[in-house]
DNA sequence: CGTATTCTTGACTTATATCAATGTCGGTGG
DNA sequence: CCACCGACATTGATATAAGTCAAGAATACG
């Protein structure tokens, strides 16, 4: 049953779910019951599997997603091979405007880490929807003006700190945006290999292992394949806060 | 004469001035004349002598800017002292405009490089500028778009390349975007230290200066304090785009 | 002119990448 | 169900790019 196409009136009964899940996203809440079955009337839905692309880097942009459960890894790559992950998106997340950046193709690649569930519209609709509606154009800004701060961080911890601390920094924003309490600690809350956290401090992935084995050692964390959990987190924000002296 | 604060005649004639200059922006350029003048009849004009700051990081946003000439750096420093070039502000660009990205405070700390002269509005401006005129806000999230997609290039550069590439690139694009023809050569057009450049690629004065050194002995460039002439533009485009073999 | 930045250059150190080998998990098909 | 295979992870040895430390030279400015 999982993998195959949704009929007229399974889509029918994702989209009255939507509604109450869309609606309880701070990007639309302020949004009034017409204008938001207007967005979701011209909305499809799709369901990604894990290592499926749901756009790639370079294609025409001609569709906006918001993602309505899953993750997904926003990746580039350079012209000789290398990967970069961008950034992480996670429910609630509107992904994917290139168009209302000026842009005709998409800069990078989304993949799915987990199962994952967009919503998705055509890209032309994206000037009447701000216009309609001013507040989602003010929201987006901000969505974007986050997005930006984030990279700023990024390229100033990546400037500052050594290895180690940015892989701190790197694992305590994921436990805020996927974290999920699991006994004492703290689970990562999607499949995430060494390699993806490499390719999000800009480092490789042995540098990565060997941190990570160090941190197990020292009880802070618990790996696995695909899998991390956070134990101590105090032990790590203060890690992640300690120039080497 | 300069560096004595403005009359208010000197000041109307300043905004005078503005008025063309602003208007050859694509960021104005479709606004009408009425709302220009509205725009502009709420705007100071200030001048900023080298080394003075428009803004402080960490202080309340007041005011959002855009700048008429000269050239600003945009820098931001960690808990622990290191200071990083977040971006430089060219002639025509707005900045400033935390508030717009729901942020009272100013992310970081806007130093004049050369003499320069900004136009300033008040934050609580921003939302009936945006409101009244839509374009405004479509192209304002353009440039924040864009900023994003640098700040991105930056984060893969930093992530994929070695140091001298990404002070090639750097190089390259500040030929771009502040270079000036000057005789064979190509002339950036304010005044930027081997710290500057560091601080703009993530790495120490020192390996700046090497590199450059190194340059200058290949006759792609020519250095001087705080002064950078580019002499071989390919030969630079070629060194940035080569992968260490 | 002398004082303070800015820049250059050399010697040395170190963090981190690279190279290489081995281990382990988990799903797939026989 | 077990054995195998491929993907992921660990760990050691080694190399090297770039940082740090240190000293001095060049340039601009008051």
């Amino acid at each position: 049953m999982v993998g195959t196409l949704l009929t007229g009136d399974e889509r029918n009964a994702a989209l009255k779910i939507d509604r109450a899940v869309v609606k309880s996203l701070p990007l639309f809440d302020k949004m009034s019951d017409d204008d938001l079955d207007a967005l979701l009337s011209r909305a499809t839905s799709r369901r990604v599997a894990p290592g499926e692309a749901v756009f790639e880097q370079g294609r025409p942009a001609t569709n906006f997603y918001l993602l309505l459960h899953g993750r997904l890894k926003v990746t580039q790559v350079t012209e000789d091979g290398q990967q970069i992950i961008v950034r992480v998106v996670h429910p609630g997340d509107l992904f994917g405007f290139a168009r209302a950046l000026q842009r005709t193709d998409y800069p990078g690649t989304a993949i799915a880490a987990a199962d994952s569930v967009t919503l998705c519209w055509a890209t032309d609709l994206w000037p009447s929807f701000v216009e309609h509606n001013p507040r989602l154009a003010v929201s987006a800004m901000q969505t974007i003006g986050q997005r930006l701060e984030e990279a700023h961080t990024r390229i100033r911890e990546m400037s500052t700190e050594e290895v180690e601390r940015r892989v701190a920094h790197a694992v305590l924003r994921l436990t805020k945006t996927a974290g999920r309490k699991e006994g004492e600690g703290i689970r990562i809350d999607f499949p995430i290999s060494r390699q993806d956290i490499a390719e999000m401090t800009g480092t490789t992935l042995h540098t990565v292992s060997r941190i990570l084995s160090a941190w197990e050692a020292k009880g802070l964390v618990e790996g696995g394949r695909q899998k991390l959990l956070i134990c101590d987190l105090a032990g790590l924000a203060l890690l992640a806060d300690t120039p080497k002296e």
